[in-house]
DNA sequence: GAAAGTATGTTGAATTTTCAACAAAAGGAG
DNA sequence: CTCCTTTTGTTGAAAATTCAACATACTTTC
């Protein structure tokens, strides 16, 4: 367990609180370790939503099954990434979700009800965690929203348009790159691949952006 | 003060908190009821992200505002909903949107680092605050996360049946009625409303499912 | 119960997106 | 450098959406 304190000290949710501290809180938020071969399951859809858990090495997929029975990932994660805690965090009584290990991967699971109960003994930190908690879960709030408001414009340039005046705004100024190839970016935007390069050679054209690869700029 | 105490403890962030308690709990949490003429703002886009809010009587409208200055109604919410909390929770440093009372409203008004930083005294309902503000804030994800799951769908059929098959799921019946009007409907899924009613038709005409109003049947 | 107003269904034309196929450009491996 | 693979841009046809206009059904009001 030791060997992970030095991810688990960078981490968001254990911002703020020393490292020496973090064995005890251990033991008070019930966390353990756990070690996943590729394709293993670390939990799955249907499981009681009670633990959540932290990516600590290799990779983690989402993996969510439609009515159909189609199976689509959801999000794949790293270190020191949470998953399952929105579903933990609101009670519901299974989770939606499976987490399945993309390689040979370390995960720390936690008892969500004894990270959320403040343990009536010393645990100086516990308060902290549960705030760092709800904050990420808050922040992630921010990140759904975001993209609720970009793929909900109805047309491919106006998604687009949206996406880069909000990445031109986040970064304080009109000339910016994205974290995204053509691809990945249609993915978010929800659009077609193809449509969106074109939208992009026209928009060029007509003046209103200038682009280079990933490198984009309003006039 | 005191005449909202039924609001309140019927309230999900209060959950769990004896009526008795609220009083002493709001000097802990910094609570105050401010009172709001019909169209004044209550916090504005661009103020400091510290507060959020619990309507307590009346109506408030969320509204943002586009890079182009185009308003737009994001929510509006009556008594008991909360507004602001992601933000105020996530540590934004300045509100994204404005709270507007629709018609005149009372609020209550929580400092969010107040609830967040346990109070080293009394106030044994503190953390049961914190752990229902985690609840909400994170099954608020869930709401999202279900809408883009939606809405990611590439079609008119395919939002609407994702849609209806998801109302079925949680209806635990495969007929069920829904909170939507037809324009309410097509708003949710973000499709025409008229393309939205004529693919109904064309569902039911091949014997996928059954509607009347707003009861829809899957066979 | 009639009238007015609102919600829903229907249709066809215009617009936009998707899809498939391919060309060009960029990046990596040997 | 060359070959091979991946990414990106381009195009046109097919499919789907939007838009506008109107008909019908349902509600509300007086």
């Amino acid at each position: 367990m030791k060997e992970f304190f030095p991810i688990l000290e960078k981490s968001p949710l254990f911002d703020g609180i020393p490292m020496e501290d973090l064995q005890a809180m251990m033991g008070c938020i019930g966390g353990r370790v756990l070690e996943v071969a590729k394709g293993q399951y670390i939990f799955q859809e249907g499981d009681p939503a009670t633990h959540f858990g932290m990516v600590l090495s290799g990779s983690v997929q989402l993996v969510r099954e439609d009515y159909y029975g189609n199976r689509s990932i959801v999000a794949h994660m790293g270190p020191p990434q949470l998953f399952g805690e929105a579903y933990a965090c609101a009670h519901v009584s299974a989770m939606p979700i499976s987490a399945v290990a993309d390689t040979e991967s370390r995960v720390l699971l936690m008892d969500c009800r004894r990270i959320t109960t403040t343990c009536s003994s010393a645990c100086a930190f516990h308060s902290r965690i549960i705030f760092n908690l709800l904050g990420l879960v808050a922040a992630n709030n921010l990140v759904f929203d975001q993209k609720i408001q970009i793929t909900s414009q109805r047309t491919t340039r106006e998604k687009l348009m949206a996406y880069l005046v909000n990445q031109a705004k986040l970064n304080g100024s009109s000339s910016f790159t994205i974290p995204y190839d053509r691809q990945s970016l249609a993915d978010y935007l929800e659009v077609d691949r193809s449509g969106l390069s074109s939208e992009i050679s026209k928009l060029r054209k007509e003046g209103i952006l200038e682009s280079e690869k990933n490198r984009f700029t309003l006039l």
